[in-house]
DNA sequence: AGATTATGTTTGCAATGCAAACAATATGCA
DNA sequence: TGCATATTGTTTGCATTGCAAACATAATCT
């Protein structure tokens, strides 16, 4: 209420306007995210997957390729390209795991650990700052419309493979 | 207050949890995003690029490559391929110029107009019945959140393109 | 006219991403 | 136990995106 207006001079706005101002206000944040993990690539020399998967490995702990697919919603056979160039670069290794022969554990080196802890989560930067710096109750708001948005859309999510497979 | 549930239980919940749950939110919303784009590629045959392309193209109307490569933030020669497809698919043509020889024309055909009429606009479909779907108030306050977050966000990082900034 | 600029294109390169086929290994069932 | 099946990681082949650099052609400036 002090330093952030939200719900005055709302009666005169449509419902509808105010959801076109939310489609645009998220796509640019979508943008700047983007923009923002473009320069993370470019200081670190690491793509977005790449950053992407290193930081998926750093909170997973020692982890099996295929749970880090399913963690990035991902083909197998395609991480195992992402990974192949972090184990390049020095910043991963395979590890074999004595259990299960099949598996290996994917770990993160004192090189990628390094990197983790310099670069900021991926396309987190500006996001944190921008979010740190509103004051809670904002941030509570904000929360609580993200879930509900979060919610409704991945419920819609689940219709998706249905409403396109008849046509 | 009946359907939707914001601003209780925080009590105990720190600030940085909050900003942790609203950044998750934030990646799930793209992670859908994304899916949904896919969704509609596999429909109509299109790209995410490719639909972008097009769907500028019915907005901006006849319109030379550099402006459409300039338009999306992309190189030229990045442009030429997609183009390359949609003329192929038969949904854009390449128009000479009369008055100066060196440019084209990018223009929709008709049946490149009439998957522009039955496709949402890019990845907006879901997102667009979500935020239907929220009562008002909690769009009212999505949305005072959001133009917070843009604000602190856009004054962070100067460099913010121009992504659908219009109706 | 001659130099410079603008526009579209081609070529070459790297990365993402999937599907299909493949070992190698583990697990289940007869 | 032994064979069928499932799981896990990988390889191969393919399409797409995306950039940089080199080019051809045409317009514009001096």
């Amino acid at each position: 209420m002090q330093t952030i207006c939200i719900g005055n001079n709302m009666a005169t706005v449509s419902k509808a306007h105010l959801i076109q101002d939310c489609m645009q206000s998220l796509r640019r944040i979508v943008k700047v995210l983007e923009t923002y993990s473009e320069g993370v690539e470019r200081r670190f020399d690491l793509t977005g997957p790449q950053l992407w998967a290193l930081w998926e490995l750093g909170r997973l702990g020692p982890c099996a390729l295929k749970d880090l697919a399913a963690k990035m919603k991902l083909d197998p056979s395609t991480v195992v390209g992402v990974v192949d160039r972090l184990v390049h670069k020095g910043l991963v290794i395979r590890n074999p795991d004595p259990g299960d022969r099949r598996r290996i554990s994917l770990i993160p080196t004192a090189k990628g650990q390094r990197i983790l802890a310099a670069a900021p989560h991926p396309a987190q930067g500006h996001l944190l700052v921008g979010l740190e710096r509103m004051d809670r109750k904002t941030v509570e708001n904000l929360h609580g419309s993200l879930e509900v948005l979060v919610g409704v859309l991945e419920a819609e999510n689940l219709e998706v493979p249905f409403f396109f497979a008849e046509e």
